[in-house]
DNA sequence: AACGATTTGACAATCGTTCTCATTAGTGTT
DNA sequence: AACACTAATGAGAACGATTGTCAAATCGTT
């Protein structure tokens, strides 16, 4: 259906994150690209974050200010993170009793299509000094 | 040091809390009041909101779509929510083990500050008709 | 009733993100 | 290599939730 092309912006996006470490923004991605000295739009980084986020090529998830912060994932299965708010650092993390619980609870109570959010926030080692 | 008054308004705002069951957004608060007469400004419904939040009078937090909603808490502590998408229909849950799972997770990575989210969103049963 | 400080409300401003639409550039075909 | 077809881009406008501004209204106290 959607068939995508390889296009310079498309591959300058993708070739951030792999050199980013963690968790980072839309813009912050933009201004790296920018100081990099790729020309790209704005708008451009954000439509291929979310392009690359449904094809499950990078985890997407919202900071405490409901932020959109983007990430190449190592693993294709469901996990979690442990996220650093400063500089971004990210532990990939696995929770599936944390899942199975989420689940049984929801199921309990009739609710069907069921999503959630699990992440962790914290100032890392690095950061605290 | 703030002084809070006993305002209209805010008495307003608390009492739709009262009234109305699971979360849901400034804008359909401010609404709610609207509609039962009541004259009051968004941003008055946004201040007291965050206020109240703030004072741990009313819980607070993120859907899927960035909007924050809001919800007079029932108990005093720490506790997670199942949360239907379409009404706002709210279980409160506890989850020590995932509690305890996210602190050990977070110390054992050096990380302090720690902060995190766990809620579950789906669909209740009557919404699915 | 009067005072001084806090709140309010209408609206502007902000911030992240999405949309618009004319232009550019992949990709498959001669 | 030149074409054609269509998706992708970019600049800026638009958007939606939220916060800031500031004069006017209001609360609680004297």
């Amino acid at each position: 259906m959607a068939e995508q092309r390889n296009t310079r912006q498309r591959r300058a996006v993708k070739g951030v994150l792999d050199q980013l470490e963690g968790f980072h923004s839309a813009q912050e991605i933009h201004e790296f690209l920018r100081d990099s000295g790729e020309q790209i739009g704005l708008s451009t980084v954000y439509r291929n974050l979310v392009s690359l986020a449904d094809a499950n090529e990078v985890d997407a998830l919202r900071n405490d200010e409901g932020e959109t912060l983007y990430r190449r994932c190592s693993s294709g299965h469901h996990h979690h993170h442990l996220v650093c708010r400063t500089c971004g650092k990210t532990v990939e993390v696995d929770g599936p009793a944390a899942e199975q619980w989420a689940e049984s609870i929801a199921s309990a109570h009739g609710f069907k299509n069921v999503s959630h959010t699990f992440e962790i926030f914290g100032t890392c080692e690095q950061c605290q000094r």
